[in-house]
DNA sequence: ACAGTATATACTAATATAGGTATATTATAG
DNA sequence: CTATAATATACCTATATTAGTATATACTGT
């Protein structure tokens, strides 16, 4: 994998917040649609060209597609989410309330439907 | 300077290359030109670019223009460059054979060329 | 004022990327 | 087999990026 290539994904805000938001954790298309607001077509692409180039891993759970970081998450990505999230700038401090509103989501999810992707509500178990 | 602006500069293989040079010290137009192997204009528009956003500095010597990493270096850059500079792709290896090219360009400017800018042939005095 | 060197800008054509709509695929539930 | 949910793909349009050619500007030395 190139370095440019990854630049090239982590340039698109949107990409950069769904790098950020699954190295919290797998999720679903449906969970990032949300959380990032936006359409679904949109989110489907974004997650096809990053699983494209290798940065992303998806496997099926029922109807769901569920979407994670490939392991292990690449030195020159680690390093860039790690820089973001401590660093003070609108893209980073938007980085931050993501993984709050992750947070929120998964618990909400967790409680309210009992049928969510154990990859997703794991470790517990959803119900 | 957003994140995302920055990371655009980065993602252009022949921007990084020029920044990483830059960050060796001060260079021409015609040094980038001459080491990065790519025409004067391309040179020329790759600078206005990055110096549009705040990454890079320029001054005038006689009929050169020189230009410089802006001061601090702001530490997105930073951490990219102090990361690929240690690690092993093609674009990393690339970046590393650049900064010999540039002590050898240097090197023989200061000999040769009596009238080299002294921003890129300092400390030593050129003549 | 003129010629030469270094650099920048204007303009254009080619290509790539983004965004939206419609439709297709895959799986589940009944 | 049908309806529905979640996701993916095809296709088109708008916009942005790149690359090249020509020309302009800024400065130096004569």
């Amino acid at each position: 994998m190139e370095a440019s290539e990854i630049y090239k994904c982590i340039a698109d805000p949107q990409r950069l917040r769904i790098l950020n938001l699954l190295d919290g954790g797998s999720l679903c298309v449906c969970h990032l649609q949300t959380i990032i607001d936006i359409p679904q077509v949109k989110a489907s692409k974004q997650l096809a060209i990053m699983k494209q180039i290798g940065l992303l891993e998806s496997h099926r759970e029922g109807t769901w597609m569920v979407y994670s970081l490939a392991q292990p998450v690449h030195g020159l990505l680690r390093v860039n989410l790690d820089y973001l999230l401590q660093a003070n700038c609108s893209e980073c401090n938007q980085l931050q309330r993501d993984l709050v509103a992750r947070k929120q989501l998964i618990q909400q999810i967790t409680q309210d439907s009992p049928d969510c992707p154990t990859a997703v509500c794991a470790p517990q178990p959803c119900y």
